[in-house]
DNA sequence: TATATTTGCAACCAGATGGTTTCATAAAAT
DNA sequence: ATTTTATGAAACCATCTGGTTGCAAATATA
């Protein structure tokens, strides 16, 4: 299955353990611990995030520890990118046009 | 139906949509021939895009100009901000540790 | 060695998703 | 007045999604 970063971060469930393993490497009962849903849910997700490179798994005994592979979220980031252009535009031309009507009263 | 701009975005035809949009307006019959699906498919991407306020409408007689509403993505922008803290911080990090490496070298 | 713990995987299921075709409505062109 | 054009909405369908329960494997503990 084709995994994608768009559709990682689509679901609410799936931000809410990626803000909870940014800080800190957790465990998938760890992470269970914090959420409605059953442990195998979870870890359903955490698969996702894997396949999409999001997290990292660090194997320690029988336990595993997913961290949040945070280079990736830089890919979102180079999305905006292109719309954060358009916006800084439109504030640059809006200021001016501010700047414009000041002269204009003085 | 609940919409949310992460849902939203999640979709590649919606972000192929965003994208031919962002800087003119467009109606649904021009963006639908920039895809191989039917114009009543992009109707549908158009209407989420709509619900979750990522776009506007703009009826002019029988057509419906699409506008981009670039505030809207600054919600990503806004998410993301607690992410480019840390990786930043990583970086300021890795940053001292190569500028000690490099005074241990002098 | 026997038992408990941590984990992933498979099978199943209801509901969402993205697509299609068909139809209705309104505005423009003939 | 009739036809063409632009659009959205409804019905339908195959597939994806997120959840569950049950099970198997591996490691830790008794």
């Amino acid at each position: 299955m084709r995994r994608d970063i768009f559709q990682a971060i689509a679901d609410p469930t799936r931000r809410a353990i990626i803000a909870l393993i940014a800080l800190q490497a957790m465990t998938p009962n760890a992470i269970a611990e914090n959420f409605n849903s059953t442990r195998q849910a979870v870890s359903k997700h955490l698969r996702i995030l894997t396949e999409c490179q999001l997290v990292k798994q660090q194997q320690q005994g029988r336990e595993i520890y997913y961290t949040l592979q945070i280079e990736k979220m830089k890919e979102i980031d180079k999305w905006l990118e292109q719309y954060r252009k358009i916006w800084e535009t439109r504030f640059n031309q809006l200021d001016k046009v501010l700047s414009t009507i000041k002269k204009q009263k003085k």
